[in-house]
RNA sequence: GGAGAGGUGGCUGAGUGGCUGAAAGCGCUCCCCUGCUAAGGGAGUUUAUAUGGAAACAUGUAACGAGGGUUCGAAUCCCUCCCUCUCCGCCA
């Protein structure tokens, strides 16, 4: 969420951030800065009360402590009325706060300047492209080609969870370990630290990332529990700081995590949910960045490209897209989207999201550290994925698939699987 | 899952109704002393929030796992929940 400080000395700019963003209505700025003000004003209120009713307790305390026990009765007599307007009080304070609160997390987060102001896909500006998309029309798409080995088995995923739970067979479960190893290893190699988190997360991880309020109907849930089933890595990882001050010196925290991700995706259907396009679960090498505010853009910028030499690496052809204001999401202040170009289907898929956050997650979780001797302040948080899984294993197989049906195994990944081809 | 114990500041650990936002020790920071990598002395050292202030800071309020209750007044009493530890059971 934003500062309620910076809202009100940049209400236009957040007013019309909202509307790039494609909110239908901007009214919650005025809103919120109105319920503040009179949060503000009963916090004074009640403040007030209890100061007098503190003193008041006092004294008859020290009545009490030398035996002047009618004196203090008279004053207890006179707390009655103050203690119930304070309750009274108070219970209307809670009220504006939580009122206050929940305004503050449906704002979302300002774009940076350099984010070109849209509201489609078609607004998204390309950033970078790298290779030559293969055009050659006898290749392939993916599932064609698993289907053909076994390599992927959906109905057996269906049979035992449902659609989108597929089992990997054989030659692509050792594809995909071995790129899980391979993209720990490099952001190993780039300084990352590498954590093995928790696959289920609590309410308040969900809300400091930014799941809740705005996405919720994208998790699963798990109700006896109150667990959510994490839809990213981004949600445990960024969460394993919430609520912490760190030190300036530990600055930039660096975090390398894989995890399996769950989305339920709901109201996904047609060709974009075929073969691996678009699974309920897979799995994704995440990268967590927590840094001071003054780097975070040179920081989202090395983030971006540590990701694309991973597909370099891997001589994927790719794009990079900067995302515009509409298409990047609530919490974001910067968004880049890294797609793979996929020469069976002829299109791209995206494989990383890289994004800056700015404060917007860190103040929703008390995220923090200490400037210097006294001064306390929020961090920045980042994150992205390096990578995806099954839409890199998606473009693996189309792209390095030969006329014979054979598919070579890519130069970097030979090592961790110990032959020329699948 | 059963039985019991407990959750206090960066750490250890006092504190069973008012003088405790919190003793003491450790750690840490700054200063002083000391001619040497020892020792000693002094000061400081939770956070959020409101108000005032350019700021340093000052004042108020809140917080002793979380939430509720009793009371003029709660870290201290009561209730619910969460978590940790010990023993038993179960188990990769």
């Amino acid at each position: 969420m934003l500062d309620i400080q910076f809202i009100k000395e940049n209400k236009e700019a957040v007013k019309q951030g909202m509307l790039n963003k494609g909110e239908k209505s901007n009214s919650l700025v005025d809103e919120v800065i109105e319920k503040d003000e009179q949060w503000r004003t009963l916090v004074q209120k009640v403040d007030e009360i209890r100061t007098e009713s503190n003193a008041k307790a006092k004294q008859i305390g020290a009545l009490m402590g030398q035996g002047k026990k009618e004196e203090a009765q008279a004053i207890i007599a006179e707390t009655s009325q103050l203690k119930e307007d304070v309750k009274e009080l108070e219970e209307e304070l809670k009220v504006l706060a939580e009122e206050r609160e929940n305004m503050l997390l449906k704002i979302p987060n300002v774009a940076h300047p350099s984010v070109p102001i849209g509201s489609k896909e078609e607004d998204n500006e390309t950033f970078d492209t790298w290779g030559e998309p293969n055009k050659e029309e006898w290749r392939k798409p993916h599932w064609e080609i698993t289907e053909r080995y076994g390599w992927v088995d959906f109905e057996r995923g269906v049979k035992v969870t449902g659609a989108g739970f597929p089992f990997y067979v054989g030659p692509v479960a050792q594809l995909q370990r071995a790129l899980i190893n391979y993209f720990i290893n490099e952001a190993g190699n780039a300084g990352y630290t590498e954590l093995q988190a928790p696959y289920f997360v609590n309410e308040d991880s969900a809300r400091g990332t930014g799941q809740i309020p705005d996405k919720e109907d994208m998790m699963y849930v798990i109700p006896r529990d109150e667990f959510f089933a994490i839809p990213t890595a981004e949600v445990p990882v960024t969460n394993f700081h919430r609520d912490e001050i760190l030190s300036e010196s530990e600055l930039p925290v660096k975090y390398v995590c894989y995890t399996p991700c769950w989305r339920r995706e709901a109201g996904s259907y047609g060709k974009d949910v075929r073969g691996l396009n678009r699974l309920h679960q897979f799995d994704k090498v995440e990268l967590v960045k927590i840094v001071k505010p003054e780097t975070s853009y040179e920081e989202l910028e090395s983030l971006r490209e540590h990701s694309e030499k991973l597909l370099q690496a891997l001589e994927l052809p790719y794009r990079t897209l900067l995302m515009c204001t509409g298409d990047m999401g609530f919490t974001q202040s910067k968004k880049y989207d890294l797609e793979v170009w996929s020469p069976g289907q002829q299109r791209w898929l995206e494989v990383s999201s890289c994004s800056n956050f700015e404060s917007f997650q860190a103040r929703r979780m008390q995220l923090r550290y200490r400037k210097g001797e006294k001064k306390i302040e929020m961090t920045h948080t980042l994150n992205g994925s390096a990578l995806a899984l099954p839409r890199v294993v998606s473009a693996i197989l189309e792209a390095y698939q030969e006329e014979n049906g054979k598919v070579r195994v890519p130069e970097v990944l030979k090592g961790f699987i110990g032959r020329d081809y699948l």
